[in-house]
Formats: structure tokens, C-alpha cells, sequence
DNA sequence: CTGAAAGCGCTTACAG
DNA sequence: CTGAAAGCGCTTACAG
């Protein structure tokens, strides 16, 4: 391949300075158009390419943002993740970012491996999707870059996380079938497991809790969905059954419906249930669960604007900020 | 915040020349131990952030690969084109690629509008996953840089497309329905909405042809499942029904097996169905369908080798690039 | 093993 | 509107 055109070739050929080239190009002012017109021709025909790499050493930005998931989190092809991740993408090339992905490894997390992305100075800062283990957290939290953790937090008052507002949502849902005549209500999550999964029960507890309903009762239908490590377990029903089922997540909420049914028992005639997530499936039978929806453009935009202000070294408050979702009513719940 | 600390900061502190520091940090050879030791640990204390973009600038390369995907394709939390996307970084990082991802919005596809990983020179090549209208295939085909098709094909013998072995594999899917005894086959797709789903349907039609099946009577159940433009729409049974469905991918299929039990006709044992992609699906029923897997690995891996090898101007013949399938054999097909 | 020198292609700040 | 000069932080190729 021939040398690199570069704009220095341009303005020897057009008898122009690089400064005019470069702002001829960049559409910067301070050009005649005519001059402009001329460069940008000879641009095209010349084949020049932009360096984007010179630009960024220049100004000492790549105005690149990593972000980083684990893949756990998106081995399966459905994933709320994936949706989290196209919005962040969406509003970051709205602000002239741009996303590096990394996908971090089961392994490299355990090992707290430093990340690419950073080893290679390749971003001004990283958003890290979706909970991650104490070791890899502690990693990169001091790495020499701003970041945002999304869909998680820690007891950590001088970092940034943004969460959905778990705890008040499923404080509304749990009240929403208490005010359905419900009394017994059952929880489907293991609460060890994310602190969204704990705080979504804790605010079920609240509910419980403000309407003197016997928690040690419920506590009888607390049914665990997966190990506290995350990974997916089958789960069995118990024995007798709760008027209600609050779910941690729609999955398991059809999972749950797919498992009462083929006991014979109906949704909701029998059974109650509402969920979170609002992943807009039905059951063959028609039903669709109550369940929240997380407002996940506005969480998406919330991360990235206070990422880069962080990057700008704009002083806000650290810490947590909740995105509230919205409760979306569907036909899973009766009233008794 | 204070001034950036380079490798020449680190250089004067400990006395030592840029080269030295250079190769100490980057893990080169040609610095003792000693001093690779003591210039780790002074990065360290200074907070040193390597400068990718010097690096880039320095050696012409970006090291960034832009992955391009249309808005249409991951509009959906389930998608095909995630789990690909995801390979492809996979692979890209284990060659020490960076992934750039860039969602096509409508308007600028129809708009042709040159994409901005490209427009600010931050990748050395491109892939484009899923079919592009024409115009912008036009414009992004005659860019700077190299570039791959992943999941469709034009007629272009100058450019190079990756994409899943969908006649051959839909003929031996096809094959297996007649050995099963089906004579009376339909199919559920749109056949101009993309080249996979229309390459599907002729291997579909070429195992009809070789079986000396009647097309045209197998035609009267061509059911049509989105519109030309690739849109979904809801489709209706045909009247009659043939003995089995060839479904232009298992969604569909498993939207097909939805509609036949609400009529009360059962899966395999009224109508067998086949379908393509392998999603993991099973329906409320027990029914999984007999399907092709494509090795989106493998896809991944070849799209990433040609465009390497495009970027480094290894010398390599253009063209299509089909990677084999396999058939994964559920319980969706009765003997009849 | 160690290092002096040159250069990658842009943009900024300033002068005319 | 136009442009001369300086400089961003690395790495390569070579000499010692």
C-alpha cells in the first residue's frame, strides 16, 4: 500500500497551510468556502483518512469509553443486559463518545486481572455493567480512571452506582397485592445473591411489614432460584402454597407459572404473582405478569452523564443514585 | 487534577532514559530485572497511565476494530446478533483488537450517512453484522478502510462475506423431513427479505426437487412472515395444512407451534416442524425443534481472520465464505 | 543492557 | 481568512 495521506500532503498539493487544511476538514470556522470546497475535493480524490489517534494524542483525550461486562451475564442470548448496554451505547455516541467493549472472563475477575482496555490506555473511563466479585470491585475502583458501576452497589460512599429503585418498587408491587386482599405471600430469589435481589426483598418486607402481616409466615414460602454465587438453580415448590408469589424477576415468575400449571394450578386464579423486569413475554395461557419496568434509557443516560463529568473533573456527590421505574399491570393478579 | 505523568517523568525521577522505561513497562526485552523492577514501582507511586493513543499515533494503528450493527437487528432483547457480536469481540480480544461498537440508526442507513467510527479515523477495519440496504452497503463498501459482511451477501465478488451455510443446511433439514415421510411440506418466511432466509428457502426447494415432490403444491403453504423490508408482521394458517413446516428460523417456528395448539393440532404428532438457529427454546408442551446450529464461533473467527489479514495486506482471494452448520435433532418431527 | 535522536499527524494559540 | 511554530508521549532503529 501506498504512504499515508496525511493533511500536511493536502496543502502541499493545494499550496494551503495544514492549520486551513485541518479546518477546512473538521469543518471548523476560519475557511473561505471556496478554499473548503477545494480541500474537502482533494481529500476525496487523494483517498486521505482521518487519524483519529494523532487527534486524541494531541488533545490528550481518546474520548473512548470502555465498558465492561461480565460474561455470565450475557452467555444466555436474552439478556437485560444487552438492552442496558445498547442504551449506554446509544447515548454515548450522542455525547461524540465512543464504546469499547470488554468482556470480562470468569477468570480475569477471580484474579482481578486489570483490564485491557486499561492496560492499553485505550479509554478516559469505564462503566462496569452489572455486579462484579469484591476482589475485581476493589481492582478497578482504584484504577486511574473514572468509573460508574451500573445495577449494583457497595457500601462505598466515594464511588458512583446507579441502580434501579428496587426497594420502593417492589414496596409498591408487595402493597399492590396486599390491597388485592393477598395476606400470604410468598418470595422467589436468593437474597445472598445481588443487593438487587435483596433490596427487591426487602422492600416485599416493608409491605409486609407496614400491613401486620406475619413475615415468619411468608417467610415458610421463601424459595430459593439460584446459589448465592448467581448461577441458576432449579427450584421445587413447597408444599403448601401462598396466595401470592413476589418474583425477583419475570423469568422465574413464568418459570413459576410453567410450574404451577402443570400441578393444575392457575394464574391467577389460584395463584397470584408479580415479578420485575417487564420482559414482555406471555404464557400459551395468556397470562402476562405485574411487574415493574426499569427505566433504562433514563439509567443508561444518568451513568454516562455522571461519567463524564467525572472524565471533565466536574465536582457532584458521590454515591447511589435510583432510577424509578414504573409498575405495569398485566393480568397476574386476582383479587380475593 | 495535576499534569499527566509520562514515561519521561518516570525516566528523570530514577535516571534512567525513555527507551528504558518504555521497554520496562511495556515488558520488552532489554532492561535488567532490577530496573524493570524499580520503573514498575515508581509508575506505580506516580500514577501512570499509559497513553494508548501516542502508541496508536506512533505506529499508524489503532488497534480498534468498529463493529457496526443495524438498530432493527437488537431491537429486541432476544437476539441472534448479540451472541455473535459477542464471539467477534471475544476473538477480536484474544488478538489484542479492541471492539467499537456503533448502532446503525435507521436514518442513517437510509441516508447513507458515513459512520462515525470511520469519520473520526478510530478503527483500522470494520464488520457489518446483518444485511444493509443497498445504498449504505454502496457507501460503506468503497470506505478507506477494509472491511467484512457477516450474515448476508451481495453479489460482489470484490468483497468479502461471512455468513452460516443456510442452503446447504436447509436441504439437509428438508431431507430429513422426506425420510420421515412428509411429501407435503411448507415453508414460513419471506423470501425477499434477506439473503439467508432466501437461500433456506432453496435448499428447502432443492430437497423437493431431488425427492420429485410437487412445488407447486407445496407452495400453497408459503407463508409469509414479515415484509419485504424484514418487519415482522402476524401471519395466518394456510386453510389446509401440510404434514410439516420448514420455519425460516426457530422463532418463528416456535410462534407456528403457538398457533397450531390454540387450533388443537399438536406438535409432532399433526404436524412436524423444523426451524434453524438452535435458541434454546422449549414449548409449554415439552416440544423443541429440530433445528440447525450455526457455528457462530467459528463465523466469528473467520470474519475476524479475513479482516486481519485485509488490514495487514496479506494477500487472499475475496468472496463468500460459508461456514457449516450442524443439525440438532429434537422432538418436533414424527415418522409418518 | 542502556540511551540519543527522530518522527508519527494533528491542533492550539497566536500573529499577520 | 490564512499560516508558522510548537508540542502532545510514545517507539523504532541504531549506536555504544
Amino acid at each position: 500500500m501506498g504512504k499515508t495521506i496525511t493533511m500536511g500532503d493536502i496543502a502541499k498539493k493545494l499550496n494551503v497551510s495544514t492549520v486551513t487544511v485541518s479546518k477546512a476538514l473538521r469543518d471548523k470556522e476560519g475557511v473561505s468556502e471556496e478554499i473548503r470546497t477545494k480541500i474537502k475535493e482533494a481529500a476525496n480524490s487523494m483517498g486521505y483518512r482521518y487519524n483519529g489517534a494523532a487527534k486524541s494524542f494531541k488533545d490528550g483525550s481518546t474520548c473512548n469509553i470502555g465498558i465492561i461486562i461480565a460474561e455470565r451475564y450475557i452467555e444466555s442470548g436474552t439478556s437485560y443486559y444487552w438492552q442496558l448496554y445498547k442504551k449506554v451505547t446509544d447515548y454515548l455516541m450522542h455525547l461524540d463518545y465512543f464504546a469499547v467493549f470488554e468482556i470480562l472472563k470468569l477468570d480475569d475477575e477471580q484474579k482481578a486481572t486489570i483490564p485491557k482496555i486499561i492496560y492499553e490506555g485505550k479509554v478516559d473511563g469505564i462503566i462496569i455493567l452489572g455486579q462484579v466479585n469484591n476482589d475485581y470491585y476493589r481492582l478497578v475502583k482504584n484504577l486511574s480512571v473514572p468509573i460508574v458501576f451500573m445495577d449494583f452497589y457497595e457500601k462505598d460512599t466515594t464511588q458512583d452506582f446507579i441502580v434501579a429503585d428496587n426497594f420502593y418498587s417492589m414496596y409498591l408491587l408487595t402493597n399492590y397485592l396486599i390491597e388485592m386482599g393477598h395476606k400470604d405471600i410468598g418470595f422467589i430469589g436468593n437474597i445472598k445473591a445481588t443487593s438487587s435481589i435483596q433490596d427487591r426483598f426487602l422492600g416485599y418486607i416493608k409491605a409486609l411489614i407496614e400491613n401486620d402481616i406475619d413475615i415468619n409466615k411468608c417467610m415458610k414460602w421463601y424459595i430459593k432460584d439460584r446459589k448465592d454465587s448467581g448461577e441458576y438453580t432449579s427450584f421445587e415448590l413447597t408444599d403448601t402454597l401462598p396466595t401470592a408469589f413476589v418474583c425477583n424477576c419475570d423469568d422465574i415468575g413464568y418459570e413459576l407459572i410453567n410450574k404451577l400449571e402443570r400441578k393444575n394450578y392457575n394464574v391467577p386464579e389460584d395463584i397470584s404473582i408479580v415479578g420485575f423486569d417487564n420482559i414482555n413475554n406471555l404464557t400459551d395461557s395468556g397470562v402476562g405478569i405485574t411487574t415493574v419496568e426499569v427505566d433504562m434509557k433514563s439509567m443508561a443516560q444518568t451513568a454516562v452523564d455522571v461519567l463524564v463529568k467525572r472524565i471533565n473533573n466536574v465536582k457532584i456527590k458521590y454515591g447511589i443514585k435510583q432510577v424509578t421505574g414504573k409498575i405495569v399491570y398485566k393480568n397476574s393478579v386476582k383479587k380475593i
